[in-house]
DNA sequence: ATTCATGCAAAACCTTTGCAATGCC
DNA sequence: GGCATTGCAAAGGTTTTGCATGAAT
């Protein structure tokens, strides 16, 4: 499958759009209906997950490489976060509430090092 | 304004269109535009926040009441977090990226105490 | 022949915007 | 008169769905 390709080439995230741009530089017919069929498809078979990183377009990248986010509220900077970051809120959640999180669904929001002086106290 | 009545009123998480209803029920010409853009002025005045709690429209709270939001992907059910339960990742993010997370924004998703075990391990 | 995935168009969903009309200072 | 706010309708961006065509088994 071409999406899956696509998918495997670059290692990123990326919008529904996006990945049908890339499959249809090789065949143009491809309707983005279809893309958001096969992505579906591959979400329910655990292949791929996708995430949200802001208020725009899903992204989509492999389950095998899931990882957590922060967002820059202001600048919009996207830092990948290793799992073990989530830890502390891991065990917190489970010991308080019982909940086991999934922290790669949603982005943290937050200012990144260049913009939280900006608000300043 | 009736929509900061609304907002007083039920201390929840209301979307842009329950807000509205409700306003609606005592002055129904209202629109659902003006609600939009009403909750926008207040949203930059630092009245209310807004917040993503899944796939569905945002809902919008009072931002004194701000908090933090664990939600079950299985079942839907959504707890409120108090801040202390993100101080580990809140620690952990600024040490590591320098960044400082808002914890409100975005839900954390995962599995409820009634759901985990029905992925199993 | 039946099944299934596809292309296309259209809808659905949530939110924003253009514009004319209304009200206020 | 001028300025801001509203209602309405229409558009916007993202995603889903209905349906008929066409391929594959």
């Amino acid at each position: 499958m071409l999406l899956l390709r696509a998918l495997f080439e670059s290692q990123g995230h990326r919008t529904a759009e996006e990945l049908g741009a890339e499959v249809q530089a090789k065949t143009p017919e491809v309707h983005i209906s279809t893309i958001y069929r096969n992505l579906d498809d591959l979400e329910r078979l655990g292949v791929v997950v996708h995430a949200h990183l802001g208020h725009g377009p899903a992204t989509y990248h492999l389950a095998a490489g899931a990882h957590g986010h922060f967002v820059c509220e202001e600048c919009g900077a996207m830092i990948e976060a290793p799992d073990e970051i989530f830890e502390g809120l891991a065990r917190a959640a489970k010991s308080r509430f019982d909940f086991d999180i999934n922290p790669h669904h949603f982005a943290v929001l937050g200012r990144c090092r260049g913009c939280h002086e900006a608000v300043g106290p």
